[in-house]
DNA sequence: CTGGCTCCCTGAATGC
DNA sequence: TGCATTCAGGGAGCCA
């Protein structure tokens, strides 16, 4: 699942690749991909933009046009890459041609992905948390934040709004990282255990970027941050820390795994 | 405000 | 072997 590293790696391959270069055309194979405009839109629109830089904001990838701003959210499966084949793979949902004949390919096997096409990107991403590697991500920020919701902290830091990035592994391997149990209400969390935490958020994605990511199923390859993981795929195993079987349950609709020993309530 | 649940999708894993 | 069922997972949207 693309989280902040895995689209931090992939807007970094792409981007030399695809700097300067003038859009000629795109094919839409899945209509539900283009979340904004309308597809025949989109279409007419984006023909002739330049692409004048690639930036990455939360797990939204921007490509900024000398008009719009094209914004690629991968959600599951999503993937994106220059290709240089003729037929369209499987799952091909958007194929953007450029005038110098490159082709850049928005594939994507569970179709949950979105792509929007807009002048006012910011409408859809101020709606987005702090960027945890930035500068104002301090353990101030997040203790403050923390201490303004009484949400339990797994659940919590998967929401987009409150931090931006973190997906369902960066998020078990922060808590790990930091000792706190995904249960613990974000209001109980102190000033040092934010520190921890914040600390943790930006070691472990830090670590995922210095590996390209996470290759995990079949989704996205190339990255090995897979083999570094702590608690994320691990359940029954030993804890590297005190030997407890990784512990796995459902928790806000998602599976969490940690370390019933290590990963405590203050004590508990 | 919070939590719980459903939906969108496909492919892998599991059950019989 | 083959068919049917179950599940995972990001985020929006709905309801309590």
């Amino acid at each position: 699942m693309p989280e902040l590293p895995e689209v931090e790696t992939i807007t970094n391959n792409i981007r030399p690749k695809l700097l300067n270069e003038q859009i000629s055309d795109c094919a839409i194979n899945w209509e539900r991909t283009i979340a904004y405009p309308l597809a025949a839109r989109f279409k007419e629109q984006i023909k002739n933009q330049r692409v004048t830089a690639l930036t990455r904001r939360g797990k939204y990838i921007q490509i900024h046009l000398d008009q719009d701003t094209l914004l690629i959210h991968l959600r599951m499966s999503g993937d994106l890459y220059l290709s240089t084949e003729q037929e369209p793979n499987k799952h091909d949902q958007l194929i953007i041609s450029m005038v110098s004949g490159k082709k850049m390919v928005f594939n994507d096997t569970r179709k949950f992905g979105r792509v929007w096409l807009t002048d006012e990107p910011v409408k859809i991403l101020s709606k987005l948390g702090p960027e945890p590697l930035s500068r104002e991500f301090t353990a101030e920020l997040l203790y403050s934040l923390l201490r303004s919701k009484k949400r339990q902290l797994k659940p919590l830091l998967l929401d987009q709004s409150f931090i931006a990035g973190l997906g369902n592994i960066y998020t078990d391997e922060s808590l790990f990282e930091a000792r706190l149990s995904p249960y613990m209400n974000s209001a109980d969390v102190t000033e040092t255990q934010s520190v921890q935490l914040r600390d943790a958020i930006q070691k472990v994605l830090r670590k995922g970027i210095q590996n390209n990511g996470a290759s995990i199923d079949w989704v996205y390859k190339g990255g090995k941050f897979q083999d570094h993981f702590q608690v994320y795929q691990r359940t029954g195993s030993p804890c590297r820390i005190c030997g407890t079987p990784i512990k796995k349950v459902k928790l806000g609709q998602r599976g969490t795994h940690f370390c019933p020993t290590c990963q405590t309530v203050n004590g508990e």
